[in-house]
DNA sequence: GGCTACACATAGCCTGCCTACATGTAGCGA
DNA sequence: TCGCTACATGTAGGCAGGCTATGTGTAGCC
């Protein structure tokens, strides 16, 4: 899969991915190489400054814990990340309907 | 739809609006206005420069003609443009099964 | 004479993801 | 105990690709 191409649909991944449970920003990682049948390795230095921009937009809450001498910083969908969720979704929807119809089937 | 989506996806709508027919860049734009019920309004900007970086990678061919006192640059596929489309289009189902499989239906 | 639609083109910006690097713990094998 | 790997978080800066702004010119209508 190109590059470029995940442009503007991080934002959906993360919340997608954090949707009714919680996970630190490894486990994140780890979680969309698993859904997405490894096709998807999103490199830390893409995911760790999106969280925290996230969590800055409202969407995210976050809170350290300590897991066998580990600091983990875990992550939790916000009532309006939920929101934000379902319109992302809601999008991601229109956009593979609008590009999908060009390219024909 | 947000800006920075089509990203990745520009070359594949240009060549799958050029399958099986000539346009020039003027008409493009309007065919996928057209295809898109209004939803995709490429500038320009950037659809003149895509189309002669398609033409220099050998996807696209182009000539010259006037109507009605109006120069047109019209573009077509090329063979290699053609197997080019084919793996746009194969690239965007993968791309599709991905992101949609994380985000859930 | 001015306005709108048609038609092409380029320079430079902006944004959002990625590369590269930095830091530290835990546990295992040699 | 030394080194390696997995776990875990984070930042600075680069880069690429589409967009903004601008420029040029014709045709046709009012």
């Amino acid at each position: 899969m190109k590059a470029d191409t995940l442009r503007g649909h991080l934002d959906a991944l993360l919340l997608a991915v954090l949707d009714g449970r919680k996970l630190h920003g490894y486990a994140i990682i780890e979680a969309l190489q698993l859904r997405s049948d490894g096709a998807l390795d999103l490199p830390t230095g893409t995911v760790y400054p999106a969280l925290r921009r996230l969590e800055r937009a409202g969407w995210l809450a976050s809170e350290w814990d300590v897991v066998s001498g580990r600091k983990r910083r875990t992550y939790r969908l916000t009532r309006s990340g939920e929101q934000a969720l379902a319109a992302e979704r809601a999008e991601w929807r229109e956009f593979t309907t609008v590009i999908g119809g060009v390219l024909g089937t």
